[in-house]
DNA sequence: ATATAAAGTTAGGCAAATCTAAATAAATAC
DNA sequence: GTATTTATTTAGATTTGCCTAACTTTATAT
């Protein structure tokens, strides 16, 4: 059994892991958990004793096959349990990542598959992130950021690489949710800032945003 | 804000101040909450500093108002989410103490407002304790041990004061669930078991068992 | 009232997770 | 290719919670 601490680690270095080819430097991990890169180097070592990772100083680690399947165990936890709070409790999409991060550490197995029966074995969190069934399993559709797309294309929103409540919140207000299909008018060659048509009306997005955008075309 | 292990101790304190006029000893925490009486000392100083125990050296500690408000918090989180776990998730009431134990520490009010919402704004957890609402406010009803009961009297269960599992699936096979009526039929003045009609049948149960058991008449 | 037992506390340590400051390795720059 | 910057690790401490063993206080028994 992992500790919360651990557990925090493992899902941190399987996210970061996504971007970067498997291997995750020691300050990167830092950064994403808040910590310090000493504190990253301890904790490393401890997994690495664990089988949750491989470690090489001063190489960065990659989780194991052990650990990838705990860490997706968690991101499944944690999805389930934000879909939750969205479609039963009537929480806002920008609401429920905080509650969800203290909900993923929940230790029980019926728990989460009593969970899962309960919201009808869905496939996507409030997120458009795509939910883990119990074995790890899940599929990663063709997806494309919005900051790729050239004028003259369009398609729908189906997911975020942001999860902030601040950028959830900029999104709702902007009428950038989910399922909502735009096309793209314009990029303004300056600053990449794009101008789009969402449900008859122009509006302009900065290049920041349209990274954070997955579009189905 | 209280850690998790801290949360733990004032419930378990609440929960013995109701056995026993208020004041609790060293020993009982550590035996409710399976640590040592040495840990216990420290902590109780630890919380004395945070005011939510009055706590005097040899002469066992009390809740504060302050200590008693948090403790009933989280006896109504873990009520609250008992209730879910059986009324939403199909959990048996043997099943779910434990895995309360943890959410009850899943720090959001918004959360459990939300949650009390979904259920109803209940009044009683499967085990037929009460939930306090919001402000902490509850009302215990005029129940009666079955234990204290004389031949020839009748009533219905309405709550048990132990929780384990071994114990809630015994009275479940026996029959003996929230709701139920009986009657007293005779006491065996040996061992003080119990002769009880329960629905048509007669079974007996130990002195034991019908300690635990609430009734209302 | 003294002796013994029970209950509670203190002292001294340990493990987990963190941090700061100092040292070392790797990457990059010129 | 050396010098500097950046990334990472080590050393040494701190905090929280827990433990054992020894000591002190309070309760109980005769
Ligand atoms: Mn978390
Ligand atoms: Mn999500
Ligand atoms: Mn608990
Ligand atoms: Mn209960």
């Amino acid at each position: 059994m992992e500790s919360f601490t651990e557990e925090n680690y493992l899902k941190a270095i399987y996210h970061l892991s996504l971007l970067s080819n498997g291997t995750v430097q020691t300050n990167a991990i830092a950064e994403k958990i808040k910590t310090k890169p000493a504190s990253v180097t301890d904790m490393m070592k401890k997994l690495a004793d664990k089988n949750l990772v491989d470690y090489i100083k001063y190489q960065g680690v990659s989780l194991t096959e052990k650990g990838k399947l705990t860490a997706i165990g968690i991101v499944r936890k944690h999805r389930l349990w934000e879909l939750f709070l969205v479609q039963s409790l009537g929480f806002k999409w920008d609401e429920v990542h905080e509650i969800a991060e203290e909900l993923e550490h929940v230790n029980s197995d019926l728990l989460i598959r009593r969970l899962d029966e309960f919201l009808g074995y869905p496939k996507r969190d409030p997120h458009g992130d795509p939910i883990p069934d119990q074995q790890g399993n899940f599929e990663e559709s063709a997806v494309t950021k919005l900051s790729k797309l050239q004028p003259g294309e369009q398609g729908t929103i189906i997911g975020v690489t942001e999860h902030s409540a601040e950028f959830l919140k900029y999104l709702e207000k902007t009428g950038l949710t989910l399922g909502t299909q735009i096309s793209v008018e314009d990029i303004n060659p300056f600053d990449g800032s794009i101008e789009l048509l969402l449900e008859q009306k122009k509006i302009s997005i900065s290049k920041e945003v349209a990274k954070n955008l997955l579009m189905k075309l």
